[in-house]
DNA sequence: GTCTATATTGTGATAGAC
DNA sequence: GTCTATCACAATATAGAC
């Protein structure tokens, strides 16, 4: 599978415009065509940087999930206690809604996952995977640190909040209305944490 | 609008296909000839039926709605207790996960909204605000009787809930785990209510 | 109500010139 | 890398016979 670090400018925007349209349509509401007209070349062209639609939804995931990563670390380096943490973790999902109600790339993909190819699909689950791990861990320390109180695993809380989240853009986008994913992060924090 | 208890026996089974392709594949990942091949009919049988194919997925979201309705009445008349109907409607989104890792009809839905006919996303809308205000009522009745402890309104607590079932669902077909919304129900139960 | 046939448009994908 | 031209096919939808 290729690796979206070592793509060309003109791929990256193709990228770029690609992720947009999956957060906004999903996999099977766009189109090559739409994709170039995003970018400003003809479809032919999108066909030249990434043969297949599979392929370049799959390099869209992929990115993705890395920026998560990166995210993730970010926020690591700037809270030191969980709940601080959670809290930066929520903000991430706001951002992404707050740009025109978007979708979490991989939450749109989620819910078409028996749909779509076996290369996107795979990257869909790893984001989750990724996702969960990470959130196990910091409620883990939230818990050991006596800052989270609640009797419930690690592991099940962790995966609550994330569902949480996840729910809250699709179902803010089935009500068309503009409040994002913040509410709800905060009155699952509020009472987990206390 | 059409109205789904004044169509033919035939109709009814073209709604019941739609509904199944709708919960796996989403607005934009079936045909009619999708459709016509679960029914056993040709494709233009279908559009004899429903001419377009916004009518055809209202209906799906407008039956898909009433019949919720009549499921949450159901739990009214067996359950009198708030957590135990909190209980009884996540059971609810359980089933449906449960035969072939279906999605809420208005989750898929939902998460496509932006890209679909207005006649649609109106159903989608409706769906969230009758289980919004049912869940409102149910937690507001279980905080008046204690036993539903937190101290987050009554309307933020039940918003949080829906998201946490909808999401679960999304997140468990992404994970491709077996994995219903129960856990994640229980554990917001567990957790948050208490 | 259902069918065959067809119109029309869109879609993923390729060939080959520049 | 980008383009024009084109393919093969699938999609929504309609006309009109039975």
């Amino acid at each position: 599978m290729k690796h979206f670090s070592e793509i060309s400018p003109t791929a990256v925007r193709v990228v770029d415009a690609a992720e947009g349209l999956v957060q906004q349509h999903g996999y099977n509401g766009f189109s090559y065509d739409d994709v170039a007209q995003l970018v400003g070349i003809k479809k032919p062209s999108i066909h030249h940087h990434f043969p297949k639609k599979e392929e370049l939804v799959a390099v869209v995931a992929q990115r993705y999930t890395h920026r998560f990563r990166e995210a993730l670390l970010s926020i690591e380096g700037q809270h030191a206690k969980a709940p601080d943490r959670l809290i930066a973790y929520a903000a991430l999902f706001e951002r992404t809604f707050a740009k025109d109600r978007r979708l979490c790339v991989c939450g749109m993909l989620g819910a078409e996952s028996d749909s779509l190819p076996e290369a996107v699909a795979s990257e869909v689950e790893r984001f989750f995977k990724v996702n969960l791990e990470w959130l196990k861990l910091v409620v883990a320390d939230g818990q050991r640190a006596a800052l989270i109180t609640s009797k419930s695993t690690a592991e099940v809380l962790a995966e609550a909040f994330l569902c949480a989240l996840e729910g809250a853009m699709v179902v803010g986008r089935g009500m068309r209305s503009s409040r994002g994913p913040t509410e709800v992060g905060n009155t699952f924090l509020f009472s987990v944490l206390t």
